[in-house]
RNA sequence: GUGGGUGUAGCUCAGCUGGCAGAGCGCCAGGUUGUGGUCCUGGAUGUCGUGGGUUCAAGUCCCAUCACUCACCCCA
């Protein structure tokens, strides 16, 4: 009997796995110097959250879902995506009457039961950060500027942004019927047919040239925007202008989720295969009332950690060497193995990165240990030096080695790295 | 869910029309009875993905199955 990580999932491992907490960190930082607070929400949630949150018509949820009865009769679900926890939690806690907008930012773990490739998992990470009851360009801009200055910030220099506008309540309905009655003419499979009726939006980023070639005409939602809508949009792409960011209008732009309403934007990197979209989001400004709550016009993101580090690997990011250690201790016997577990131990404390030579191997094995820790210094200590009260001290860049002693070496060693 | 590709050592892979299971890298040890990187020498590690079939003989051929992978679909 033999386990393997389940399918469609992967093992972060060293010295890849640091990239995973670099990317996590660094697309966040630029939100929480923003002023987004962190939520941590449950990985698991009532199944009518995402069903009636991300949308009956998405293959999300009609397909994908990590769907179970728990033990007391709950029909419980992975979270697919992190923005449908984050509304219901700000509902949950009465935050929509405070201080408006609410702002957070969250990276956690989602689930969706697809087939892999590369850049898609059956498990993955994803960094968020979603401003809720504010409707306003500029809290739109802020937010497509936060991920920006995040992979900016990641050394990122290829991701482009995708830019459009879906519309509201008022004019997506007759855009939505004038894209059926478009659609219903194509030469389409039964699958596609189904999605014109329940999610025609959706057919317009099909991949296949067959369908691409047909729908070279389709109306556009551009030219179907309300007068608000168009003004929200123009004062959005002036915004970002402003500050310098560069976009591409994409009118087949849509996306996934249901909920999506006016700016709808996407990260995309062309380093990853077929799955480009490093990150993505929008306003959503009807997804609170439908799942029970007040009013709450929001705007948001989801950007991928496994993507983000697939892009910067294409980039050539990933070359440099992971943190060395400072020191790494040698013991040669018994006797020397507790005084230098003792040193160790003090020199952690005293905030060094310091490691040692664990197991009965020879001195030859230990150095070779040493050297592969990219420690700057190597500290030997054996029966020998103990009753000399001294420890060998090796410089392993110029292979200098001077006797010091023991009593001192841990305020040698932090003055070696103050 | 659909289609293509690939499964041999820890990793990357070679293995011809069937005939003793291999290389490089890595790892461990020795050369140096207490000193790394370079060098030399030696060593360990395999259910050849799995199950069946054909054959005197299968890593190699046939069937099935599983896994991995890429793409469609879908989506971050």
């Amino acid at each position: 009997m033999s386990f393997q990580a389940p399918k469609g999932t992967f093992d972060w491992m060293p010295p890849r796995s640091e990239w995973a907490l670099a990317v996590r960190d660094g697309l966040s930082a630029p939100a929480r110097r923003a002023g987004y607070g962190y939520i941590e929400t449950p990985a698991f949630e009532d199944t009518r959250l995402f069903s009636r949150g991300v949308g009956e018509s998405t293959d999300i949820v009609t397909k994908e879902m990590y769907t179970f009865e728990d033990k007391g009769g709950r029909s419980i679900t992975l979270r697919p995506e992190g923005t449908a926890s984050v509304v219901r939690a700000v509902i949950e806690h009465g935050l929509p009457g405070g201080p408006l907008p609410v702002k957070l930012w969250y990276s956690g773990s989602y689930y969706r039961y697809e087939r892999a490739q590369k850049g898609r998992y059956r498990h993955f990470s994803q960094v968020g950060a979603e401003a809720l009851g504010a409707e306003d360009p500029a809290l739109d801009a802020e937010l497509i500027l936060l991920a920006v200055d995040g992979y900016a910030g990641l050394g990122l220099r290829n991701v482009r942004l995708l830019l459009n506008s879906l519309g509201c309540r008022e004019c997506r309905p007759a855009y939505r019927a004038a894209l059926q009655e478009f659609l219903r003419g194509l030469d389409l499979d039964e699958p596609t047919r189904q999605r014109i009726e329940i999610n025609p939006l959706r057919v317009l980023d099909d991949k296949r040239p067959d369908v691409q070639a047909q729908l070279a005409d389709a109306p556009l939602v551009v030219d179907h925007l309300c007068e608000s809508c168009k003004a929200y949009h123009e004062e959005v792409r002036g915004l970002l202008s402003d500050v310098g960011v560069s976009y591409t209008d994409d009118p087949r732009l849509v996306r996934g989720l249901d909920y999506y309403t006016r700016t709808t934007f996407e990260f995309v990197h062309d380093g990853l295969g077929a799955q480009s979209a490093v990150g993505g989001g929008g306003r959503y400004d009807g997804l609170s009332e439908m799942i029970g709550g007040p009013p709450l016009p929001s705007v948001g993101w989801a950007l991928g950690v496994d993507r983000t580090v697939l892009a910067m690997e294409a980039e050539g990011l990933l070359a440099e060497r992971p943190a060395a250690m400072d020191v790494f201790a040698v013991p040669l016997g018994e006797e020397a193995r507790r005084r230098v577990f003792a040193l160790v131990t003090e020199l952690r404390r005293a905030g060094l990165s310091v490691d040692m030579a664990f197991g009965r191997r020879g001195v030859k094995g230990a150095m070779k240990a040493a050297d592969r820790s990219g420690a700057r210094y190597a500290l030997i200590i054996g029966d020998r030096d103990l009753e000399a009260g001294a420890a060998q001290l090796k410089d392993l860049t110029t292979a200098e080695q001077t006797a010091v002693p023991i009593a001192e070496v841990v305020d040698i060693l932090k003055g070696k790295f103050s």
